[in-house]
DNA sequence: GACCGATAGTAGGACGTCCAACTAAATTTC
DNA sequence: GAAATTTAGTTGGACGTCCTACTATCGGTC
């Protein structure tokens, strides 16, 4: 979240710091952009979750379950879904589970394994958090339908060039 | 960074997620694209920059006060060039100088203000940091300039949307 | 059936971000 | 000129992310 209102244009900014430095400026604006852009959307969906005692991640987590067949799974399966480390799915775990949002409960077979049910207080507090982030619409009101389709379709390439997808 | 390579796409992720619940399944695919892209940048130019001892926010610190006139700045205006909330500029000036790459001087009239002033070893370490950083082109090698430029336009249209810009 | 590599999850630590609350100093107001 | 307000920066705490290292368990292989 900006401190505070921005007199300086960081696509200038970009120029400015970087100059024929990095990459062409056009590349450092894009980059700039994408950083800038990720820290409004993220800041806007936080602030719209504060209430709700849940953060975006937090948040994704409890949608996860929430939408898993039996309402729980395999602690492994939520770090692929959620695209993140195993030490951040035992954090946001954790603090769901504090929270009685989620239980852990064992894996009848894989003694390894740990499942992670959402619990109802858990299903509640989605439904009213959903409602919030609903009404922020994700922040990306600037755009038609068609451009949000653009921007996906670019970013989809760089992540394809990134060997993202797998 | 991704834990591991990632057998599920997230943009079907987003639409199993969310569904017709937050907006349109095009917002929210946009969103998880713009969140998955800069976290590939991200993790892109902390990895290039490690074994230079810095992180991207700390590399983004040096290069501004290489690049301001007389190379040091007051930490306020660090923080609106960075777009950084006042705690995280102490932060990242703490380890700065606990590098030895910054020291912190007064401000000759308003004792108010923390001038940051980038040492002679800053300078060389800012030196080495961007030829990696150069190296690795950002990540954004999957688009053609056009393209850089078209994702940049559509970004800079959420922005100001949102109020960035200020 | 005993080893041995692969897999699931956790512990501890580093880092960057933010917020709330605070101190010190400058500026505005009356 | 004194009081109130604003501004600059720090401290302490919360959170999410990652990495390295570790334990426990599973599954092949011999």
């Amino acid at each position: 979240m900006a401190p505070e209102s921005l007199p300086f244009d960081p696509i200038a900014r970009a120029a400015t710091l970087w100059g024929e430095h990095v990459g062409t400026p056009t590349v450092m604006a894009a980059v700039t952009s994408v950083m800038r852009v990720q820290q409004i959307l993220q800041s806007a969906v936080d602030a719209a979750l504060r209430p709700h005692g849940l953060t975006f991640a937090r948040y994704e987590a409890l949608v996860l379950l929430y939408f898993s067949k039996r309402g729980s799974l395999p602690m492994r399966v939520m770090g692929q879904r959620l695209q993140l480390h195993p030490t951040s799915v035992t954090n946001i775990v954790d603090r769901l589970e504090a929270d009685g949002l989620v239980k852990r409960i064992p894996h009848p077979t894989d003694r390894r394994t740990t499942l992670v049910e959402i619990t109802e207080t858990g299903r509640e507090r989605r439904l009213a958090a959903t409602e919030a982030v609903t009404a922020v619409d994700f922040g990306l009101r600037g755009l038609t339908e068609r451009q949000t389709e653009a921007l996906t379709d670019l970013l989809a390439k760089v992540r394809r060039a990134s060997g993202d997808f797998a």
